[in-house]
RNA sequence: CGCGGGAUGGAGCAGUCUGGUAGCUCGUCGGGCUCAUAACCCGAAGGUCGUAGGUUCGAAUCCUGCUCCCGCAA
């Protein structure tokens, strides 16, 4: 069997299961790893790779590091007989030229089933609209954003209080085995393209830090509940309480009675009413402190708080 | 040398500016009461105030070194 000649490009934890089965992949020649620059990052500014380069220096995969790929033509120039190119969670674009380098193609892993959820945060949407499913889909990349053909799809189910972070573990394991499909499909030359249907594309753009402002009095309970579960634990949630940052990790429907907007620490509870019911935000982490419960906060304030 | 918060009985905190017998809300233990949406009432135990040194008649509190924990930002 011929071995494909790949570059993989990618950068977070998220890439690096499905960078580990290409490395072991019988039926593949990985001849490089691609991904951002290090970066100062952390408490005092540490310097910090990429995880994808640190699996490439761990394995001795050879490297390369940039901030825009379509500008290292001296690179670009050395990716002679590449077959493809897989691409997951790089974020970067890559242009008409670059995408013309592999023979058989540039396949993108995106996490949801196209064409929903076009976009960098796909993950977060489906749990922030209460989908009960998503799932991976693999994209023959074109120059628009998510828009190619479709060669894989794996629905996923999402659990009623699954949270963004442990569904993002998931569909990590999960891309992994879809890219495994997709290689046993074309090494025995299966591979199929389907259009996507343009009608029914939706679009999950980056999340910005605003989007985890809570606004309790606005929202209906399984609102609130679905925006603390999705964006758990990034961006994460919060409101002000005090005067300062409060991070909200878990709440849970109260049977105490509040207007919405109105707040309540009298029960050892942090209560808080919203459009349609009383929350109790259980787990927290005021600005500057550990994360906590409610009690254990409420246990060190005073009566007179603040809460928006 | 990116910015900032913190280390006080088992937990979460106040007290530090303006040095002078260590306090609050809980928990725990003992007793009482009985249903009041963390149930309520009475009582008790439990702290060399992160660490080393300095200033002082006297330091949790002022000064200096060290260790550890955490948030933001990217």
């Amino acid at each position: 069997m011929k071995k494909l000649n790949i570059v993989f490009f990618g950068t977070p934890d998220f890439s690096v299961p499905s960078l580990d089965l290409l490395a072991n992949h019988p039926a593949v020649n990985l001849k490089w790893v691609v991904s951002m620059p290090d970066r100062k990052a952390g408490r005092g500014y540490q310097v910090k790779s990429p995880e994808v380069i640190e699996y490439a220096k761990a394995n001795k995969i050879p490297f390369f590091q940039t901030e825009n790929i379509n500008k290292e033509e001296e690179f670009l120039a050395e990716l002679k007989d590449i077959d493809i190119f897989i691409v997951l969670a790089f974020a970067q674009f890559l242009n008409d030229k670059v995408l013309s380098i592999p023979s058989i193609g540039p396949f993108n892993i995106h996490t949801s089933l196209l064409p929903k959820y076009r976009g960098a945060a796909p993950i977060q949407y489906a749990v922030l609209n209460g989908d009960k499913s998503t799932g991976v889909s693999i994209q023959k990349m074109v120059k628009k954003m998510d828009a190619g053909d479709l060669v894989h799809n794996d629905p996923v189910v999402i659990h009623d209080e699954e949270t963004g972070g442990l569904l993002y573990t998931r569909l990590k394991f999960q891309a992994a085995l879809s890219l495994s499909d997709l290689l046993w499909n074309i090494s025995e030359g299966n591979l199929e393209y389907t259009q996507q249907d343009e009608s029914h594309v939706s679009f999950a753009p980056t999340l910005k830090r605003e989007d985890g402002e809570l606004k309790f009095a606005e929202k209906t309970f399984s609102e609130i509940h679905n925006q603390v579960r999705a964006l758990y634990p990034w961006p994460g949630t919060y409101c002000k309480l005090n005067g300062k940052r409060l991070k909200v990790f878990n709440i849970q429907r109260s049977s105490f009675k509040l207007a919405p907007g109105n707040v309540d620490i009298s029960k050892g509870e942090l209560l808080v009413g919203c459009k349609d019911a009383t929350i109790r935000l259980e787990g927290i982490q005021l600005e500057g402190k550990k994360r906590s419960s409610d009690r254990e906060l409420i246990n060190g304030l005073k009566s007179d708080i603040s809460l928006e």
